[in-house]
DNA sequence: TTCTAAAGATTACGCCTGTAATCAAATTTG
DNA sequence: CAAATTTGATTACAGGCGTAATCTTTAGAA
């Protein structure tokens, strides 16, 4: 099931509460600049690609995701790896380092993984 | 400049040795199941997209990057890591570590990864 | 020299995407 | 109750994508 730029925008909103009504979502998309219209079409098309499931309330739709958002980000990520760098992770993070764009913090969760990864594999 | 799927394989092929004819792309390309006339199709898409230069040998014409396979690497993955994870790259990292996808190797070049920066940084 | 094969250019075509407008039915408002 | 509004369903439409086929020109084969 792709889910393309747009629909993911409507996914992300979706995904931090949910059951959500069609106004409820196009009120939190308000940042994008999209008319009611065009978020209702991404909500059918969304449907349709068996991405959202929904919940008749009154004449409305109640909208939940069909997948979890970490189910979703690991295939996309997985993708993305295998495409661009041949399945292996550490060159993304090489990049991403050198482009200085690496925080303290991305540093410290990386030892911590690194940490676990060990306690489980040594 | 957006590359599409089928065009990023066509792009990996000239990356790893250029210039190079269509002859020779086509031959490379031989284990996706395209039709020689795709991969043309696939080539003139991507010099009008700006992405491959080209300069005539004869009647034919041999390709090249417009873009480094690196610079493009670091903006896709940019990217989709805004997109997915709110533009911080270990949440990435650590859903392969819970996938068990992260080897030896990846844990060794983490590592060095973390030790370049602190010289860096600290 | 005439015919054929090969290269790139142009055209094709259905599905997806972004971006809505229109339609039909139901509900709320006056 | 009649009118206006709101909801989802259907339709629209241009540009991108995957997948070629056809056209045009030219170089090589017979």
């Amino acid at each position: 099931m792709e889910i393309s730029n747009a629909e993911l925008d409507v996914m992300q909103v979706i995904w931090r509460d949910h059951p959500a009504s069609s106004a409820e979502i196009v009120a939190r998309l308000d940042n994008k600049r999209w008319h009611e219209k065009t978020v209702k079409t991404f909500l059918s098309r969304l449907v349709k690609k068996g991405a959202l499931t929904f919940e008749k309330e009154g004449r409305s739709y109640l909208y939940s995701p069909a997948i979890s958002q970490q189910d979703y980000q690991l295939k996309e990520s997985r993708s993305i790896i295998s495409r661009l760098f041949n399945g292996r992770v550490s060159p993304l993070v090489a990049g991403f380092a050198k482009q200085s764009k690496l925080s303290k913090d991305d540093i410290e969760d990386l030892k911590q993984i690194i940490q676990d990864w060990e306690k489980n594999n040594d």
